[in-house]
DNA sequence: CCCTGATTCGC
DNA sequence: GCGAATCAGG
């Protein structure tokens, strides 16, 4: 595939929208991940509004294996002022195919950069799915999970919870 | 191990 | 320009 108008503009949304390189590879089809990350850095995106995660501080590269030259190149680290484009995705996700287990109170302590969308859950990936799937408040919870469970052992211990310990749980929590 | 983005450099 | 390989980090 080659980076047409279309797939460069989708690639810029998605990117300013937050999504991870490897998500917009998957949405785009046809690239890597590293290919968005070059293609990103090519166009002069580089450095999103907050850094996602371990942006600020890999700075180093390969030690020149072929050459053997260890000429370092230039940091190329020009401000880039970005649009202060909206960090809410507006594609609507595909809604949860299993029975949704009633929302709990956690769904609100599950930080933004964890949560996952249908297109990004992996086997790995808590996938309790929170908020109205008729809304485009919905998201999965996006925890790490073991692979042979479908919930982060947060939601696990919810979800396999005696129906009466849940009950008094949840009014609890209501009460609080 | 999973994942993230950053960087280099052969093509 | 492209992107795999490789890096550093959570």
């Amino acid at each position: 595939m080659s980076w047409t108008n279309e797939r460069v503009e989708l690639l810029k949304k998605l990117w300013s929208e937050g999504l991870s390189a490897s998500q917009i590879a998957g949405e785009l089809g046809g690239v890597t991940r590293n290919a968005v990350i070059g293609k990103v850095h090519r166009l002069g995106l580089s450095g999103r509004a907050k850094t996602t995660s371990s942006a600020s501080k890999a700075r180093r590269a390969r030690p020149n294996p072929a050459t053997g030259s260890a000429a370092p190149k230039r940091p190329a680290s020009q401000p880039q002022s970005i649009g202060a484009t909206a960090l809410k995705a507006d594609y609507t996700p595909a809604p949860a195919v299993e029975a949704r287990p009633q929302v709990e109170p956690i769904a609100e302590l599950v930080p933004i950069s964890q949560r996952a969308t249908i297109l990004t859950l992996t086997e790995r990936t808590c996938k309790w799915p929170i908020g109205d799937p008729s809304t485009d408040d919905f998201y999965f919870c996006g925890r790490q999970s073991d692979p042979n469970v479908p919930y982060c052992v947060h939601h696990c211990k919810i979800a396999y919870q005696p129906v009466s310990d849940r009950r008094s749980r949840k009014v609890v929590a209501q009460a609080g």
